[in-house]
DNA sequence: AATGAATGAGATTTCATTCAT
DNA sequence: CATGAATGAAATCTCATTCAT
């Protein structure tokens, strides 16, 4: 018995292994300059020990995609538990996004930039995480339209976007660099306060 | 003189015509995945041509870009020159934008989609034209809070980010089709109606 | 331990094989006009595998140049061991070269013709075997003069060239197959005696 | 009349300033490794221009040998011309040999170097013109031999390539500096007295 | 005769993937 | 399970040569 858990713990410690070599590599690089041995190195395997977790290289990026947004899936469900005004939801999940790009800059990093990178991902992979990821945010509009917080007339597939890619985009740009004249604590706030406005019911 | 004119007109049309290829090729299969000749083969002309008019495929892409981005702030600059109130503008702006994403849909995805993906144009090159880009929000936003529309207390540097993030991603999500539950138009409305309420001062 | 003996010989015939390959191979197209690939199926292996042993093609060169000379300067140090009279040792060292040459024409060809070919191997690459090679001859003339068998006179920087290039032609031309008129019995001969002859003191 | 002679001036000078511009390329960079391209920009011609003169790069470089090589033939033969002693003409032979190296050494270092490389150039190029000039020393030896200065049992197919492998290598180590550490016209001397001597009947 | 833009065959090199150990 | 040497398909890029002007 405990054999069978330390080899799944050895079983699990190599896969995850490799995937956080993977997130490194992938941040540092990017996924089309990475190369597998790269991975291989910083995981502390060989080459071809990656192909007996993973299919190919594609099937790494997206098994890195869909472990990782379980985790942070998980982070939101048990953010937003306790909280049943929307408003305070929205403000929530703002937090939680930027408290999660804090925690993992390399992750945030490979989000950010390389998921939006192949057709493979964007198009071709049916990403059903993704979905379940704005499905979020459009259940806290829908709730917040419900019941009479923001304006009814939203159109919820078009909001969720929209707030996907506000968050999304000034993360990015505070991860990437370029931005260093704000912290993720002005950010959150100036997000939460101007989304809201720009929702509520008059 | 005719002479002079037609072969310029031919010079510029065979990088032109290049450029072209390139944006359909690059669209349809990603920058990584398209092959050199594949650009060669849509632009009717030699693979040993484009290296004629471009150091590499790295530097075609980036030819491309502020090929296309000299085009865009042209038209954003031509959208906007004859409004002076700061709300009419944000408006104007979003509606150009998407125009423009109508207009060209295959530049639009090389634009949404593949532009984001390699390290060399989000953190290597050093991207002037996007700056420019982003400053023509960030002039709009600055210009409303001076003229007392806007919160004064506004931060433009995160602001800008989430506008342009906003429409970006609304943009990029009905390129990808993944939404056809909406119009360019009715998001257009969406967009300025919560994006300007957003920043209104109560 | 066997094992280890039987991976070190496997690992060093590979590397072997593409040397004694590229040996045949630059001898018979000559480097600029031999293809890697060619090297490769002399030598068995895939393309890629020259690249796992080499840089690149001109690396290919360099090691074969420098392996090939280390194992001619053992040669050379071994015919000259045991001989004290420096009349004889120029003798020795022009009977050891012919050797050498009759023994292995294909790399004689390679030394005496491909190597002189690139500005990479008679300019650029600093070229520190070649200089042992020559401070053999040095030597010998050096000897000679100290124990006044040779004219104390001899400008050895000058003569070691001089005695270098006359074997040098000879064994070219005789590699070329331009002069099948004499055997290198012959050419060790006239050599010898016209090379004493001419530093003999008077 | 005089129009013709003016154009075939001007053909000649375009097809000499072609050579030329070879000449200086070649020296520098190496046959292989030189651009048609450099060639036409040091003539100041354009690339196509080249292919009116010389059928291809493989026949500029032939017709450049034989060119400079009329030019050397015909100064050994003027240098040579009222010398009757075969050893005043040996002597005579290494010093217009040196002088030509110093007076052009760009082209100097074409012939010792890149005229060595192609396969083209040493075995499969019938070359008449480098036999003539091996058959200059031979024609001294042989005078040598048969007027009684030189051993009469010399054989002359080695030792003409004797000396000049000798004259070369000595030139070609001057011209490539590797050492500067001796003048031509102390080689000149060392080359003549040790040849002589060597030669020389007892 | 001269040009030089265009060609496209072909060479080097890379790297994801396999498989014998 | 793990290894990593070997593979070889495939991609970028070069450059001698052509030919319409």
């Amino acid at each position: 018995m405990y054999i069978d858990k330390e080899e799944m713990k050895q079983k699990n410690s190599k896969r995850e292994a490799i995937i956080e070599a993977a997130v490194k590599v992938f941040a540092k690089k990017g996924f089309y300059n990475a190369k597998v041995n790269d991975v291989a190195k910083a995981a502390g395997v060989a080459d071809g020990t990656i192909y007996l977790y993973f299919k190919n290289k594609d099937d790494l990026l997206i098994n890195l995609f869909e472990d990782k947004m379980d985790h942070i899936l998980n982070r939101f469900a048990a953010g937003l538990q306790n909280i049943h005004d929307p408003i305070e939801k929205l403000k929530t999940f703002i937090h939680v996004y930027f408290t999660l790009i804090e925690e993992d800059q390399q992750l945030a990093e490979v989000f950010q930039v390389e998921l939006r990178q192949s057709a493979k991902f964007l198009k071709d992979y049916h990403n059903q995480k993704f979905l379940d990821y704005l499905n979020i945010i459009a259940g806290i509009v829908d709730e917040g339209k419900r019941e009479g917080f923001f304006r009814p007339t939203l159109h919820t597939d078009i909001i969720k976007l929209m707030i996907f890619g506000a968050i999304d985009e000034v993360a990015r740009q505070w991860i990437l660099g370029a931005d260093d004249k704000y912290s993720l604590e002005q950010a959150s706030q100036e997000l939460s306060r101007t989304i809201v406005d720009g929702l509520l019911a008059s």
